[in-house]
DNA sequence: CTTCATTATTTCGGAACTCGAAATTAAACG
DNA sequence: CGTTTAATTTCGAGTTCCGAAATAATGAAG
């Protein structure tokens, strides 16, 4: 059932949809906050003047764009984040690899780094508190102050368990049940969560994309959209209802560990047959090497070795190629399956694992449609497009951002605060 | 983004709390709705007025529970739905079969018939009609007025474009593309709309389980429940934050045509290695005899032939024990997928598919352990219920009158309206 | 340089809700 | 028949939003 309504959640409603729209649209005047929002300017006036007595907002002088400037008329004062007021903190952990960056409220990224850990045979016990030194550097090299943080989100590849912190399983490390929430919650005394990588950068395409609006709106109906990322592994990312779903305890869309083929090759998740197995970079690999199935299936393939492969299927080497095919028949079952289960209304597919894109593509199209029936097949927008690499931290500081949008307008109007 | 929000918002969603919760609980006086509700009992008097004016609630008299009557203190009132003042109609379209159901305000049941109709060889342009003049026949038998009808709502097997009220594919036809919901509104000028079988149990399913809370209110994450119904065929019906997912056309949770295999067995909707080729009756069917795999796979099989294969694998019979294990394994292969995708929190089976229960539920637990990470699945909690029979017709209900509840409350207090 | 036109923002009063506290109502108890 | 108890209603206050009118800040025109 849902929650009982009063003018409170009115006002943490209106609050929100305001601060969404100035991150998502830049700075905006309060014209422009009402057009965009459906609310009156009596309302933005106000809701404007609270969150500028909170400290959160503050008007821009000057600088309008010359179009709208030169216009007859009282010119508009836009409105924007207050920088240095507060900050999130997001953090990306690969395989032996730790990358750091510190937003301000209006999600510009102020400080950054990316350096070694030790992460594949790291003690579980030790881990978060490696991490929380590394934190403390990190912000005592930069000119902000640790006070200044507010949140602190860590992305990761694997499945967390966001209901508790925990890292339950991760390529990137041979312990499971890493705990990296509670340590860092210990030590800073702030919020902190962790979650799939891959969800987040379902998070940044969902912040990108709201431009666009998901055809739910107009139709009633509910839109899905998933975000595909296949390269050293494959995750998968829903967005649904405008948010991105995480599942009962933050496991959801673990699309790489999908079973693809019953008892089929083993994945290094420890099942067998899971796509993964067979379109990641390290399926990839074994089966153009053909290299047993029993393989350990963990070993990171480096760039070099995927690039010998790209050539050598680009050159038309039969099982190469065969490989590439396989994992785009990997990928595109999977994709059909998804198809089955959700009727989302569109795909975007992209991450390195698309490189040898004249033969993965086509396979993943043919998957996809020896896999489901037409009719539920044609009304879903498959897309490749390309994300910048440094996607995860983008979309983790944007997930982290509308947290704390969320927190900023959960108490009454009683003065600065964040 | 959300809708600005609003004290219509307030009232609205108010509103709908109390009806939900009185349509949940039986009647209930104005006390026991400000307990459930969270609302005060000043609001509920004033919500309870207005539905009360507007001809949608009423008192009831007199008999309550002796442990409540012969309390001391001035006794409750209980408000309960007006009977009479409107319907709505579902409607079960299966094999050569059609069932309606009239159901008032309440929810009860106040009409009922189930007939033969030729659907399979039906033309796609007449059989809205043949349905048309069906509900007219049977509303005309019985003794309520057809303008009492607010809304009408059919179930059926197969894929369902809930956009455009279109039976896309469906077992039970021969043709695709029926129209459905078109004629019907023609017709009768109330809303109409198609939707899967599968997805009305979990309706129903969504409305007896109000009173088991589902997690997400405790933890802040999102919890899924997905229902699924194995017989003639395998349908799934996913519930995710106290609504019944569609998905963006209304095809969603197919789960009966997710494909297990690629390249399998021949499924009746046309593709290869469904789970339904696999795990409905005439999967089995087609596995125990040892029929070649092409054998047309369409055909109904009747209940004589299920219970001598039921018989055949209590006897032990290995081929038909065998076809079983095999439709366990693909339910539980299915499952698996569905968790690696969903990461939900509870998933209840049920349906006579399950008959062959000592072989055929250790074979789905099976295919869940082979198919998903522990991890994942240790958090899902897999329940084998029965479900009764006319849950398709009581989902629909359900489905219908939650409708309503938007609707009625969609407008000002401006006098009688249903 | 003054006045007008134009656009942005604020102010003000009214409307719609909810809520808490204080009546009021309707029974059982003694 | 008064007292106690519990349900419901009434009343006044507190939010928040909105529309309309007022105010502010500018460019254009004379």
């Amino acid at each position: 059932m849902q929650e009982k309504a009063d003018s409170e959640l009115v006002r943490r409603q209106n609050r929100r949809i305001v601060l969404r729209a100035l991150r998502e649209k830049g700075p905006l005047a309060r014209v422009e906050l009402g057009r965009m929002t459906g609310l009156s300017p009596a309302s933005i006036t106000t809701i404007a003047a609270q969150l500028i007595a909170e400290n959160i907002l503050e008007e821009v002088a000057g600088n309008l764009p010359l179009a709208i400037s030169s216009r007859r008329g009282r010119p508009m004062t836009r409105l924007r984040f207050r920088s240095n007021t507060g900050h999130v903190l997001a953090i990306n952990i690969s395989i032996d690899k730790i990358s750091l960056a510190l937003a301000d409220l209006s999600g510009l990224i102020v400080e950054c780094s990316a350096s070694h850990v030790l992460t594949f045979n790291a003690k579980p016990e030790q881990f978060g508190g490696i991490v929380a030194d590394r934190i403390a550097q990190f912000m005592a090299a930069s000119d902000r102050d640790m006070a200044s943080v507010n949140r602190i989100g860590i992305a990761i590849q694997g499945l967390a368990d966001m209901n508790n912190g925990i890292l339950l399983w991760s390529p990137a490390f041979a312990a499971r049940n890493v705990p990296l929430a509670e340590p860092l919650k210990d030590r800073f005394k702030i919020p902190c969560w962790v979650a799939n990588d891959a969800n987040m950068i379902a998070e940044g395409f969902l912040s990108l994309d709201m431009a666009e609006r998901s055809p739910d709106a107009a139709t009633g109906r509910q839109g899905i959209t998933a975000t595909i990322f296949t390269g050293y592994g494959v995750g998968m990312g829903l967005i649904m209802d405008d948010k991105v779903y995480h599942g009962a305890t933050g496991g959801a869309s673990e699309f790489g560990h999908m079973n693809h083929i019953p008892h089929g090759a083993p994945c290094r998740c420890g099942r067998r047959g899971c796509i993964e197995a067979y379109a990641a970079d390290y399926g990839i690999w074994r089966l153009a090497r053909g290299r047993p199935d029993d393989d350990a299936p963990h070993d990171a393939i480096d760039s070099q070795r995927m690039a010998e492969l790209l050539a050598a299927a680009e050159g038309g080497e039969p099982k190469v190629v065969a490989a590439f095919q396989t994992a785009g028949e990997a990928l595109g079952f999977g994709i059909a399956r998804l198809i089955a289960i959700l009727n989302p209304h569109r795909i975007v597919i992209a991450g390195p694992g698309l490189s040898a894109s004249h033969i993965i593509k086509p396979a993943i199209l043919a998957g996809v449609a020896d896999g489901v029936i037409e009719e539920l097949r044609r009304n879903v927008a498959i897309e490749f497009v390309p994300f910048e690499t440094d996607m995860i931290l983008r979309g983790t500081i944007d997930a982290l951002l509308r947290d704390v949008d969320g927190e900023v307008t959960a108490h009454s109007s009683a003065g600065a605060s964040v």
